[in-house]
DNA sequence: CTGAAAGCGCTTACAG
DNA sequence: CTGAAAGCGCTTACAG
């Protein structure tokens, strides 16, 4: 029965026509599902498409039709969970809208995120969804993007676009974990971590400046302590924290990477996090939930914020012609342990 | 100077040829790099390509060349950080060659499966590298990929099929695991989660019992606990390990998910991981290095086996006639805190 | 209800 | 060194 011929060159829709003595147009109707075709013929054509092993070339309608049925992903690196959670909600609701995710890393090089740009816009995306390499001149974007694809910017603000935007709540999180410091009795409270140059580092720290003031307290320039968002930087730069006394007895830090060094960097300073030394996280990446002690952060659901990214390309594809969107997305308090890590320092209140 | 035109349309080639008084096929030449080109025409059309912001239109060249610059990339899950550094090298590896990593996710389901290589293949993947959800059935994947399309499977073995295989040696690394145990003065050491009928779990339970065998134990029925390879169901299962007199004093876990778990479910039942019973896990995990105690660990670098998968598709994509390649991938022994983690409890050695 | 024809953006022998 | 022509696999008015 089944004489299915040995695989030679594709099988396309000419191939079925012939086989089926009809037009290649009334095969290509079957499969778009007109109405137009007789229901008999249709059968006769699906029976053969399935003989056949027929596959239809999406590229080759797509030519035909200027239309595409890609969007790409551009971001730092998958090995950053934040990062490859988001890529994973992304790639969820795109696959359900029946788009595929085109992927590119650039592992925070304005040069990668040059060249991968390049060859995912040859390879014709509807659009993009696009998580800043750290420096991305916005301009230079831009004039490799053109102006006919439209584009998501994600987490990270890009100057001289006007490209929707989708942000976490940056200030309102570092708020919440600097308030949560306050509320548990400590007054000399740390920013430790991230660039000052990058917007979400700018963002936070305004955060934390403004639930400090909030207290009534001004920060002291030792407490603001810049290093890469990496555990290793972030373990090496510990000292910066302890230069001069009275010393900060918590920190906020820039992110989860950022804490989990600092804690590791207290520890071999012979300090214990979360006993003489409290520690605030932002992502809340899987690690928080397991570190030792187990870390307070501020959770930002990432796989949600993918879901949401693919979300807002999609309808940017559908209507072009609406307003520029800058959408927040919400964070929240994770409370971990906090009685390990969160305790005043003994006999300060100053 | 710059009179760049509204975003009018498409740019073609057709455009920059009308444009420097050429025919299409010269400027095809120009983006070909093909010498036949005369110097000066060349450095016409190259001036015009940039003045009118020409983006090549890949799909469109591989549709007449007969050939694909995409690699199509089916994995379980990116919210699983080994699968997400198994992506990120996959996807490192074929951007400098040039090619562009198409996404798609199974989450485990054989039905998503199923609905994620179908969309693939209708946008014409040059090669498909597979980690088959659990529970695949090798030939109705290979129906559905056809013979013309080559697979490189990874991870988990499929049935039925004579397609590439990358596999990490599973075998090797659980006696690895099960040896360092032994080593450390312990005698009853369970196995613990995992499906029985996955192959990866297969060939890890046979590692711990050749282990085993070489120090002249028997494992007994108690020792082998099934569970699914999450943290929660690991937890869950904990107790299932201590039903009987004697309990064993140490696990070989599937994985590090499964380890953490337990560890987990240890803590709870009043026992301390590491003091009072040993574990051991699988993947190396980021959250493996930050666990308390931390987690010795069987490391299998999904980053470099991201980088060999991407590799062995490209060479398969260069040479089709090679004899099919079943490709086993090392793994170490990271020991972690030992003094911590494997200590053997007290006052036992039967 | 079905077919003939044109065309999406590119490339490739083949002439000249 | 450059151009005319055909064609990759598909779709879409337009006839009939």
């Amino acid at each position: 029965m089944n004489d299915a011929p040995a695989p030679r060159g594709r099988v396309t829709l000419a191939d079925i026509a012939r086989a089926c003595g009809l037009s290649r147009a009334t095969v290509s109707l079957v499969l778009r599902g007109s109405p137009l075709v007789h229901s008999e013929t249709r059968a006769r054509v699906e029976a053969e498409l399935k003989r056949q092993g027929y596959v239809y070339h999406r590229g080759a309608a797509n030519l035909r039709r200027k239309v595409s049925t890609g969007v790409a992903l551009v971001i730092n690196d998958l090995s950053n969970p934040f990062f490859a959670e988001f890529a994973a909600g992304v790639d969820e609701w795109l696959a359900t809208a029946g788009f595929v995710t085109l992927l590119g890393s650039t592992n925070e090089s304005v040069e990668r995120q040059q060249a991968v740009l390049t060859s995912l816009m040859e390879h014709d995306p509807a659009g993009i969804i696009l998580s800043p390499a750290e420096g991305s001149d916005g301009a230079r974007v831009r004039a490799q993007v053109g102006g006919r694809t439209p584009v998501l910017v994600f987490n990270r603000e890009l100057d001289a676009t006007d490209w929707d935007f989708l942000a976490l709540d940056n200030t309102h999180g570092a708020r919440l974990a600097t308030r949560h410091l306050l509320e548990r009795g400590h007054r000399r409270i740390a920013f430790f971590g991230g660039h000052r140059d990058s917007s979400s580092c700018r963002q936070r720290r305004q955060g934390y400046r403004e639930a400090l003031a909030e207290a009534g307290i001004e920060p002291e320039p030792q407490w603001l302590v810049e290093c890469a968002p990496t555990r290793l930087e972030a373990a090496q730069q510990t000292g910066a924290l302890f230069v001069r006394d009275p010393a900060p007895t918590a920190a906020v830090c820039y992110n989860d990477a950022v804490a989990l060094g600092l804690m590791a960097g207290l520890v071999a300073r012979g300090r214990r996090p979360g006993g003489d030394f409290a520690v605030i996280g932002f992502d809340d990446i899987p690690e928080a939930s397991v570190a030792s002690p187990t870390l307070t952060t501020i959770a930002v659901d990432p796989r949600a914020r993918g879901r949401q990214a693919a979300e807002l390309i999609l309808k940017r594809l559908r209507e072009p012609e609406l307003p520029r969107a800058h959408t927040v997305a919400p964070v929240r308090l994770q409370a971990r342990s906090s009685s390990e890590v969160l305790v005043p320092p003994s006999g300060e209140s100053a």
